[in-house]
DNA sequence: AGACTTTTAAATGTCAGACAAATGAAAAAT
DNA sequence: ATTTTTCATTTGTCTGACATTTAAAAGTCT
């Protein structure tokens, strides 16, 4: 583990992607107690501040974990499906909300991803996963039910939808897909939304999981797509004629 | 922007937070400069070093980046595509390499998601792309290619198919499916694969693009799927007949 | 001897103050 | 008017110190 003295990067920068390289290439392995902060200082020849926002940058990646008190330290992380998930649902929401992306596009990549999961889950989907979607769709036609936590429960729905496919990679990578995009497109689509419409295909949904029946399931996440895409493309109208 | 005075975690964390939710709920505004360091120490009655580590994990995250110098200091940082590629290719990596996640299930998911943008590459694809992907095969033909430039224009390969779909937030989801899944792929089978077998693969990928016949872009991604599994499945064989 | 309590040492968390280095803007000189 | 110089601001880094937490060692009592 060394550094470059030529650069002319932060050394917080360059010390983060030296213990960084070590974690990924295996030379530190999973619990491992790194060196101390005044050892890690000595040992690239700076100050221990200089030490710990390096490590605190790696803290911001799941990299590591610190305890305090003796025989505490900072040790290498085992990233959890649970730490990816968060930091996956983090980015993605930036990342739509900073980047202006076409809400088309969005709404395309979301049930692309989504309907790649819709033949696993059927064939794989447990009767826990079938009874909270079904309770979900309870919730959602529930009247007095507030913008927020319809949203919140449609979230839940997809969720399960995805996890129902039982393949935690699968998982993870559509976290980003159904949290930060779920969020946005109601956002967008609330005020013109019919609730009823929505259940309705959530229901045909959850039919065709219960029956294993992939085709119909793909029919109801295409009728869902298409639906919201017809709403932001009516919400978008009335703003434009709004204006004129 | 405040912290909780009761709370016990790392007051660099609750700092880290505070600003991260100022940005996430749009009260800080993307190049927006935040206040210099002493200021913020200020505010929150906490040392500089302090700030310091909270502005460190976020930089670590992409949210903001620094600036030395008069008019310097952190402002809120666009996130781009191409840094949330990379984070989200070092986090999938990390994921798969810590949690010994099973070689089915990686494999399962990766090309779930690649058969996801299939049908859109299809349509989409621009003769670029389709010119990258024949590039590619060629390289992959070239005999005395070490096998880590074959991974990488395998990688390179399925990157542009990828990208065929024209849809920049489905390229962000599956850089960490293909960048960080493709390696350990190669890593596992590379001993027992054929190279010809998987250019014959490559090449029909290549042609039903060409074609605009998602269906049979399809079907070799399954034929794909299965002698990755296979080749899996004959390595796993092999080392246990070997220990025996 | 064994169980409990106290002490101690090590480590991170935080603070204060200082200097270095970069950088843009204002002031001065040409 | 243009160039150069100066200067104030801001981040980057260092030193040294103290607070707090924690587990292990030492001590004490039954």
């Amino acid at each position: 583990m060394k550094i470059d003295p030529n650069s002319n990067a932060d050394l917080s920068v360059q010390i983060a992607q030296a213990i960084r390289n070590a974690i990924i290439s295996g030379q530190l392995i999973v619990d491992e107690r790194l060196p101390s902060e005044a050892e890690l200082a000595d040992q690239f020849q700076v100050s221990r501040p200089t030490v710990r926002e390096a490590l605190k940058r790696l803290a911001a990646q799941s990299l590591i974990r610190t305890q305090r008190g003796a025989s505490g330290g900072a040790f290498v992380n085992r990233l959890s499906f649970e730490d990816a998930y968060s930091q996956q649902i983090t980015t993605s929401t930036l990342l739509l909300s900073m980047n202006a992306v076409a809400f088309d596009t969005a709404c395309e990549a979301r049930y692309a991803l989504e309907r790649a999961c819709a033949p696993l889950s059927a064939q794989r989907r447990t009767p826990d996963q079938l009874a909270t979607m079904r309770a979900e769709i309870f919730r959602q036609s529930q009247p007095g039910l507030t913008d927020e936590a319809f949203c919140a429960s449609d979230v839940a729905f997809h969720r399960a939808l995805v996890d129902g496919a039982g393949n935690p990679v699968l998982s993870y990578q559509l976290a980003g897909a159904v949290e930060a995009m779920q969020p946005l497109m109601n956002m967008i689509t609330f005020t013109a939304r019919s609730r009823e419409e929505i259940i309705a295909l959530h229901t045909e949904i959850a039919d065709g999981l219960d029956e294993k029946d992939a085709e119909s399931v793909d029919t109801a996440l295409c009728a869902l797509e298409r639906y919201t895409r017809k709403l932001a493309l009516d919400v978008a109208e009335r703003k434009r004629s709004k204006t004129q």
